[in-house]
DNA sequence: GCCAACGTTGGC
DNA sequence: GCCAACGTTGGC
């Protein structure tokens, strides 16, 4: 029984189209540098769930594609890297604090723009909608994501 | 750039 | 464990 996610991605960083582009359309979701969601990737993201890409910070936020997960969680090497932005000094190689896991890309929709979603009933209670919510990775319901991919995505 | 909302830190 | 200060997110 597949689960359903919603992640977001600031596109200057990995748009839709980095990640289609990547080999196997596959990318390692590095910077997750909240706890709620290192658990959400750790406790209950499997292989195969669907994932909705969302594109944040940026002119146009909204739903841009259609993704899936890829891999379990392993450790994330930015932590590591003094020269990375998501560098993290407290966390130690042995025990290692964030954790990331792989994403693909499997087709670029149209865009469901922020004011689009906020503007449809069905999808009030989205958690990724609910005020002051800043979570990079939230979970999708299934009645949520059967709206989505079956009513919006093809106009 | 502003600011609301939330998470984290650290003194006590 | 409390809570004020600070940092971050992310839409606008």
């Amino acid at each position: 029984m597949p689960s359903y996610w919603l992640m977001k991605s600031e596109p200057e960083e990995c748009s839709i189209d980095d990640a289609l582009a990547a080999p196997q359309a596959s990318v390692p979701w590095t910077g997750v540098r909240n706890y709620q969601a290192r658990n959400f990737m750790r406790d209950a993201m499997r292989v195969g769930d669907g994932v909705l890409f969302y594109h944040s910070s940026c002119a146009e936020p909204g739903i841009v594609g259609i993704a899936r997960v890829a891999s379990g969680t392993r450790p994330d090497p930015t932590q590591f890297d003094p020269l990375s932005p998501y560098f993290d000094a407290k966390s130690q190689p042995e025990a290692p604090r964030w954790l990331l896991l792989d994403v693909q890309a499997l087709k670029k929709t149209r865009l469901i723009g922020l004011p689009e979603l906020r503007a449809t009933p069905e999808l009030a209670d989205m958690v990724v909608l609910q005020r002051g919510s800043r979570l990079s990775i939230t979970p999708v319901s299934e009645a949520h994501w059967r709206w989505i991919t079956e009513r919006m995505l093809d106009p």
